[in-house]
DNA sequence: ACACGGATGGAAACCGGTGTCAAATCCCGA
DNA sequence: TCGGGATTTGACACCGGTTTCCATCCGTGT
């Protein structure tokens, strides 16, 4: 009942008996203003408990403090990774996040979109993969206006507003770390054709055998899309052939764990009889039995450095735009047996 | 280049030879306004693509359309689904979601949680458990002038707020499920102590044994914290135990997944061994091997009503608001064997 | 003691909408 | 043809900030 209105600039101007105008500057922390002023006047806002009216500000201002998360769910445990290591960022700003999960397969994505910036008048879009890849949507965000962050696994054209892992450098590595434990029948799981991603982690794959001197065999190699069902059938399919592999790399985790349903399927032992290395360190990674070795993006990370080249784009655009993913050895990685 | 400046209500007021009220009035769909005025506006508008500044609108109304979604991620998949329910409602509505995870231990959480809704000037927030068992959050919430919406698995003290699921019945249900597969020593695991959610399962489990005419023994029953480690170290110690139970009941999935992982340890073959059940239906209990039967909480559908209530409080009020659970047969619960 | 330039602060307009209230217009019966 | 109530419409103030422009005020140099 005590706050039966929120005060207003005016009521702090006509208590510390200035003018609108240098309350203004107090906030805006101008530099012309005299000293004296300046502590009247925040010693009046501090009593009143006054925080300025952000719709107000953001009329005069013509901008608002809005910064978009637009994505189609690559993975529950990535887009809230994401949205902390925002939050971490623009905690105690005058930011906020404004979510919008968006059906990448709509025929009017791209009118919807534009239609919410427009909308919300938002001040800056972060995109996920895989609508991070979409140059048409980014080129759309920066026809109106908003600063764009693009997270993503690879170099894409516009590295001034990319925040990315190296997935290639990544899976290159897992496939090493299978070649040191004595792997030579290495299997891969691509993920959908169209994915940078995808495409990264391929090459990544195909870099590490080469690196490690192994051939590929076209037999043990397999494509999913991503999700739980495709990994189970590739599984399936790599296992069930002639000569099957003593590892497998599977381009996430969710796959991953399709792949470990097909082994046990089989009567096979993970890790004993098939290694198995996953990507992204999902939740279900740690969770499956056996832990399954997998590659950690620095999703968090990446999405703390992505909000501050949102909103602090002078001060951030320097920091690097690079991050390493990791190799986290667990269980389900061990050197082959026979 | 086109587009150097949105047009505001002026030029539609302009352009279309009427007042800025009026235009206003054809915005916010009066009724006492002449149908060919209205038409003659909505060309202009059409023809202007003109879309209403929202913060002029927020300032001239003294509300935002912002609601807030203010958690303590209980887990990734149910914020997101959560997230993704409210989307469905509001979508093409002038709402817009804006999140705020938070961390439930910090001793500023209170202050931290006013300072968002005031700077923000939130419309309405949605809380998530355990969050929303906080009545010290809610009413502070709704001092801020703020409709709440908690999402529960109870009902709590205020009913007309309340969107929640009946894990009671859903829990007593899935212990029926078991008792009729024949068994008849069944562990259970609860969750933490404090949550009103693990004292609902805890009430349902007990509801079961009882109407299955089951006797409860202490030594099958323990508590975790809903983290997949206290799931294990549940496990270990249940099936540890002189006389081990044939079936456990986890309050979560994720410590279901930590007993799944206790059992391979030691040896045991899931189901035929030990049957298992969790609560929850993330994305882990699809993805484990074996699949693990559950119990689905519709959060979406709950979220979807939840997002209505908020901001269609009017015509949502009489929404029912409970919203039963119901269990998931995979391949983790089957008939006893001996 | 006086003119002068930079530092300070205020009045008023503006951002793009909405509310109030009265004026203008319409319709109909007398 | 006119009065009077109902329907439409517009002028103007206002929401709570920022910006522009101008008036003071101060210390200095001479």
């Amino acid at each position: 009942m005590a706050k039966a209105q929120k005060p207003t600039i005016n009521d702090v101007a006509r208590l510390s008996g200035v003018s609108k105008k240098t309350v203004s500057r107090v906030i805006n922390k101008s530099p012309l203003l005299n000293q004296a002023t300046r502590e009247k006047v925040e010693a009046v806002i501090a009593q009143l408990d006054y925080v300025p009216n952000p719709q107000a500000r953001a009329l005069a201002l013509r901008r608002n403090f809005l910064i978009g998360l637009i994505h189609d769910n690559p993975n529950a445990q990535m887009v809230l990774g994401v949205q902390e290591g925002i939050l971490d960022t623009i905690r105690s700003t005058e930011f906020a996040l404004v979510v919008r999960p968006v059906d990448r397969h709509s025929p009017t994505l791209l009118d919807d979109i534009h239609h919410f910036i427009e909308q919300q008048r938002l001040y800056g879009v972060m995109l996920l993969p895989p609508l991070s890849e979409n140059d048409e949507l980014a080129r759309l965000c920066r026809d109106l206006g908003c600063t764009v962050v693009r997270m993503g696994s690879a170099k894409l054209d516009d590295e001034a507003h990319l925040v990315a892992s190296n997935d290639q450098e990544a899976v290159s590595e897992a496939v090493a770390w299978l070649a040191e434990l004595g792997h030579r029948r290495i299997g891969f799981i691509a993920g959908p054709d169209g994915f940078r991603s995808a495409r990264e982690r391929e090459l990544g794959f195909i870099a590490g055998m080469g690196r490690a001197g192994l051939t590929i065999d076209p037999a043990l190699l397999a494509r999913g899309d991503y999700r739980f069902e495709s990994g189970l059938e590739a599984g399936q399919a790599l296992l069930g052939g002639a000569n099957p592999p003593t590892a497998i790399f599977s381009s996430n985790d969710e796959m991953a764990a399709g792949v470990l349903h097909a082994a046990c399927e089989r009567g096979l032992r993970v890790p004993q009889d098939l290694s198995i290395i996953g990507f992204d360190d999902t939740a279900i990674a740690a969770h499956i039995w056996p832990p399954l070795t997998t590659v950690r993006w620095p999703i968090r990370d990446m999405a703390r450095t992505a909000a501050r080249k949102l909103t602090r784009p002078e001060s951030a655009a320097r920091e690097p735009a690079f991050f390493p993913s990791d190799l986290v050895r667990r269980a389900s990685a061990v050197p082959v047996q026979d």
